[in-house]
DNA sequence: TCTCTCAATATTGTCCTACAATCGTCCTAC
DNA sequence: GTAGGACGATTGTAGGACAATATTGAGAGA
């Protein structure tokens, strides 16, 4: 068996079952790569070889090229030349700048939220956040569902979409999914509750306190996450 | 003569002078369009076709098209399916929103640069913004210089190298909105004093000053470019 | 004359093959 | 044991081919 073989093997069992239709190609490549990576079934340092993934998805170079190029522009993964791709381990010192850049994007896009006027926008708004006013205790991979989703309606309440863009890209989701091991129900249920009251403020149409109170929670959510890595490193 | 010969005279002439080495083809074809777009010498709007590239450069369509990918991802071109790359043309919403992101990565960046206690880093800072305290008046291409250096000059201060690539993303397009001729001595004058401004207070490890005071200089620089902007539609 | 449909064309998306260039590693010679 | 070279694995690029889609313009119909 090659080592192509035993390789790819190794990542996802035989290949692809459902090859996507035209045009959509890299976009398939992307989606299944990004999920292996968010779930954890690519673990950080593994290589991307593109012969692999050329036989994994049964598509030509092209393709694959492409899509780890897009997985490259959300920094997802690292790609060195010569050397090929492999999934982005974050550094602690990389988890700190991105937790200090989305302090500020999220605060910024919970004051907007507070400060919106559009009628539809806010009741879209009430709407997306109800599960976060649900009782019941959640396991860690419900809430970060309810996470994603309570701050993706803060985006999209505040209605900037350069800045909706680019906290995509700040990686969230791979510090999650490299520290997400730390949702104790503890941190859990406090986490909840900082989210009620951020959208409470925005509620409240009161600025302020909407980015006072978001900035709180994620550094606190900062502060969880870094004590991870360091007990990692320990 | 062909489509496509027409429209690569069009833009820059026969072809390119001296073609890379070997790895470097695409960095190459990036370097040579994001020059043509920020130099004004490709226009917005202006289509990328592959064919026209791959002509100019004198390569093939991968290179060509990893390139493009890069200028997409940096916000320089707009890429739609089977529709082509066009120089990206920033629309009035988009530069209200891409200052206000900027306004608080470079507040947070002054705050963070106030705050930094290496000395040697430090002692860069000093040298690298020494222009700002010159007394002869500069012409816009001079000012622009030293904008982009006194910037880059806190960021590097702050020391926060996720920060410092973002804030390269949310400079390049603004550079494209082609703002150079609103730049009045007065306007320039009053420029030069804000920087002083915030280069004192970080001087001064005063971090809420800085933050502010930058807060205040890319507020009045945003007013400027969209008034410019709004010229221009009427 | 205007609008709509449809074919011709231009362009991109993907595949394939081939080869050059480079990195990492192992292996040898000193 | 280390420096240097040979080798394999992998990426970077070229070039040609065809499929799929968007755009355009001409002609038919109202």
């Amino acid at each position: 068996m090659s080592n192509a073989a035993i390789r790819q093997r190794a990542i996802t069992g035989p290949r692809a079952p459902v090859p996507p239709a035209h045009g959509a190609t890299v976009a398939f490549i992307v989606e299944r790569l990004r999920d292996d990576i968010l779930a954890g079934r690519l673990q950080p340092g593994s290589r991307l070889v593109e012969s692999d993934l050329t036989s994994r998805f049964a598509v030509s170079r092209g393709p694959v090229r492409e899509a780890l190029r897009r997985l490259t522009a959300d920094g997802l993964i690292e790609h060195w030349p010569h050397r090929g791709a492999v999934v982005r381990r974050l550094t602690e010192r990389e988890i700190r700048e991105l937790f200090l850049i989305r302090i500020e994007m999220e605060a910024l896009a919970a004051r907007l939220a507070a400060a919106a006027d559009a009628f539809e926008r806010r009741a879209g708004f009430v709407a997306a956040i109800q599960p976060i006013y649900a009782d019941a205790p959640r396991n860690p991979c419900e809430y970060l569902k309810e996470n994603a989703a309570f701050h993706d309606a803060v985006m999209a309440l505040a209605d900037n979409l350069q800045l909706r863009d680019l906290a995509a890209r700040l990686q969230l989701p791979l510090i999650m999914a490299q520290v997400g091991d730390v949702l104790t129900p503890a941190v859990l249920n406090a986490s909840v509750q900082e989210h009620r009251a951020v959208a409470q403020a925005i509620l409240d149409c009161n600025s302020e306190a909407a980015s006072a109170r978001m900035r709180a929670h994620l550094e606190r959510a900062a502060a969880v996450a870094l004590r991870r890595v360091a007990e990692r490193k320990a």
